[in-house]
DNA sequence: CGATGGCTTGATAGCGTTCAAGTCTAGTGG
DNA sequence: CCACTAGACTTGAACGCTATCAAGCCATCG
């Protein structure tokens, strides 16, 4: 048998990081590797919700989309990061992979089963849903009030958050791993305005753009007040 | 000793309707009947966040604002709804009365251990969070992506769903429990243009307005179409 | 070297905001 | 019973932010 748990990447920070080695063994069973090639989709929205997983690498984006076609980005999903809606037969959201993605994917069914077995990985399941739930209403809060300028800023330091690496100067610095049409679809915006955004930060000297698809955050103290964080 | 779970009016919807009766017993100790004024806040964003709640009767938002005070509302609360958010030092949203409202208060940390004890009512809460979740990125949909006219449509489709009664020729028919700045606040519009939209719902035969606060749903149909779900 | 997809930039238009009256309703006191 | 008031709501006019439409740029890849 593969010893899919004995090395996991993330074991010590997904929902899984709660179990005994003798618990592991259950969702070891349970659990297949799975990669995802970029744009392919893992749960479709009004779909019957097959799965739950543990996010291995990658960035996965959740979404929803009008009757008419227009999406909405609802969440950004990051390795060690649950994936999926146990509890529900139908999924209300897709789930599809920016970057190529490495998950620890569960049959939904078993995998409930297995929650109701471990008190200690339902907590854990608990305490992430509540946090993903603030998560989600600051990003309400952010679509219904702010302006494109501040959407751009706070979403600049969410992903320095995720992803940024300390560089030269003490600035901090990334990989976009989205789209401008994917930034786009995350603040509700359209790319040209967001093109436009990035630009006017830079020009102002709060971030600089190497590359189309690299950010170094310059002003870090600036780019919050621009954020208008509470 | 009051006998407060035994003639609770939401006991069997709330999550505490997965205790048997004596485990009900912890929380009798536990809780404390409290009403809220309107206009009253439970718990502020940024503050200590002491209780949790069961929502007896009236309506409760969920709000957050920006650092220069824009607000919106990121969640509306009916009876037998849960309160509060556990497992977090500081609350991140304030919780306020939109109505009368009576709750049963439990201290946040009591009611923690209480869950760890009682797998049922833990597992309940899960899946309850897991639905705002789902409740909350529907909402994202709606501020990113939909028209003021469609959110408007959406909106009141929802409040139908909680407080809708049926009236006479089949229609649905509802006293709106928030004033219209604070619609504004749920749907990121100002007051001006949901009161633009609602007149023009109203003019177009899908709704009626027979007093200010007063709703009546004239066309389920084309509302549900007007609100672009999918 | 041309093609493609992602991105930027410019010009224009429109939706929703802002500012400003004005109306309606409920509650209060004469 | 009727002014009077205050708050909620509606309506109108003008503005501005972001969308829309339209080129054009730039890197990558065949």
């Amino acid at each position: 048998m593969v010893q899919i748990c004995g090395d996991c990447r993330v074991r010590d920070r997904s929902i899984c990081g709660s179990l005994s080695d003798e618990e592991l063994e259950t969702l070891n069973h349970l659990g297949r590797n799975r990669h995802l090639h970029k744009g392919e989709t893992l749960l479709w929205a009004g779909e019957e919700a097959l799965v739950c997983a543990n996010l291995l690498s990658g960035v996965l984006k959740v979404s929803a989309a009008t009757a008419d076609g227009r999406e909405q980005i609802v969440g950004l999903l990051y390795p060690s990061d649950f994936v999926g809606r146990p509890f529900a037969e139908e999924a209300e959201q897709s789930v599809t992979a920016l970057t190529e993605v490495d998950l620890c994917v569960f049959p939904r069914k078993p995998f409930e089963a297995a929650l109701e077995h471990h008190a200690r990985m339902e907590r854990l399941l608990l305490r992430r849903t509540l946090a993903a739930l603030d998560e989600a209403r600051a990003r309400m809060l952010l679509l219904g009030r702010k302006t494109a300028g501040e959407k751009l800023a706070t979403f600049l330091l969410d992903l320095a958050g995720h992803l940024g690496q300390r560089c030269s100067e003490g600035d901090t610095s990334f990989d976009l791993p989205l789209t401008r049409a994917e930034i786009a679809d995350v603040l509700g915006l359209t790319i040209e305005t967001v093109s436009r955004q990035m630009t006017k930060l830079k020009q102002e000297g709060l971030i600089d753009l190497p590359s189309g698809r690299q950010v170094t955050i310059r002003d870090r103290h600036a780019l919050e007040e621009r954020a208008e964080v509470a």
